[in-house]
DNA sequence: CCAAATAACTGGTCAGACCATACTATACGA
DNA sequence: TCGTATAGTATGGTCTGACCAGTTATTTGG
């Protein structure tokens, strides 16, 4: 009578971790290029010893959902491998003007999630975004520009679009991007005119998006990333 | 004169063992169904703490080389054993109709692939396009559909866009999704009214490009990817 | 000679320690 | 006041030792 019972339960710990980590990522609650905290930290707020929680990091890595630097921390790496884009990367780094291609199809996906973000999100989701678009301003009234606060708002409206490969795709095109662009970027956007017009564009996706006017949605994504194409031609040459 | 030296080697302990038992297995050294000494054994085997062997087994056992069951031992695996290791394919594994998804990630970067290669195609482009499509039609005037046909026409369009990333991303897409969607789509293109309907929306979208109206060509490529995809959902259903 | 009790062994987990390096903040000097 | 040097902290990698809960092999008692 043995096919009456089933086999006893014996989850590994490092499993559960791997499944609950796995989830994170996969629903876009982790998003590549985040760091997670340091192993230390993580045990405790897990509640499992060092042991349990590096073989399940171990496994994520094996698996390409994080990687581990030495001494530098943990990362969450982008899982889109639809997009291979590591054997691009020599290519940007003999002309940097092909980032401007990157970019483009950056822009086609972009637009997508906005006209789609329009009509399928949620209040949640509208609320994330407009937490993300309000970080860029500080209480003073200043406004700071950094390239988290750029990918996690742009990102939030990918995830608003219910699609979780045009997620990771996004993600994964601008963590790519990162290392070519981010000197630039940060760099033009110091300037307080620069600061003001990337906000204002950002505002006026969110408001497309809020009133679920796909087509506006579209066309302000469109012109917000034309715009930081622009500058970004600009300031190759 | 850094130049001079290049970065230090810090291979983990636990890569060398991975590497080492990967060669034996490979070798035939160790043959599936066998066990290896226990982890205490092993470890003044090798030499290695037990934290670096568990990482390394650990490791092994993700690739799939190796199987450990507790309590009974570590086994060398049959390597034809399909594993399936990238974490979006496993997405996709476990719910069908999250390829729709995908595809409208296709379809986003296709539209702007016809609305690009409008403008930027050249004469030789155009003919490129124009022999794919031929392909779909034989002397005889029947109609053939294949999937690698259709890949080809529809990435010479991106080619004609004239975008690197977009002929990569398409090329990726439409190559992960293979495995999932081949067989589906062949399947139902063997009937003649679908190979028909299929051919005469390509040739839509040629006509379109060769207008250089880039609207039009967006609308088209829209029109015969929307269909493709209801297409797709109304056989999971 | 067989069955029951026991010892040895298994992988899984936790804890604590140490290492080498990378990052950061503080203090000191110009 | 600014910039640099230094000390302190945080990082992942490794090792050791211990305990647990089952499995397997061995010994012991009938």
């Amino acid at each position: 009578m043995e096919s009456l019972f089933q086999e006893v339960q014996v989850e590994k710990v490092s499993d559960k971790i791997v499944d609950q980590l796995c989830r994170l990522i996969q629903e876009g609650k982790l998003t590549p290029g985040h760091r997670l905290p340091g192993e230390r930290k993580l045990i405790e707020m897990l509640g499992v010893g060092r042991s349990s929680l590096r073989e399940a990091l171990n496994k994520l890595e094996t698996l390409g959902y994080i990687e581990i630097r030495k001494r530098k921390g943990i990362f969450v790496r982008s899982i889109d491998s639809t997009l291979q884009l590591d054997p691009l990367k020599k290519l940007i780094q003999e002309d940097q003007h092909k980032v401007v291609q990157l970019y483009e199809v950056r822009s086609d996906i972009e637009q997508a999630s906005a006209f789609a973000a329009a009509s399928a999100h949620t209040a949640a989701d509208l609320e994330t975004i407009r937490n993300h678009l309000n970080r860029f301003t500080e209480p003073s009234g200043a406004l700071t520009f950094s390239w988290q606060h750029d990918l996690d708002f742009h990102c939030a409206i990918a995830r608003a679009s219910h699609n979780l490969f045009r997620v990771h795709a996004t993600i994964g095109i601008l963590d790519f991007a990162r290392e070519f662009i981010q000197p630039i970027l940060e760099g033009f956007a110091l300037s307080a005119t620069h600061s003001a017009t990337i906000v204002e564009q950002h505002r006026a996706i969110y408001t497309a998006i809020a009133a679920r006017d796909g087509a506006a949605a579209r066309e302000e994504m469109k012109i917000h990333l034309d715009w930081t194409n622009q500058k970004l031609v600009e300031h190759l040459n």
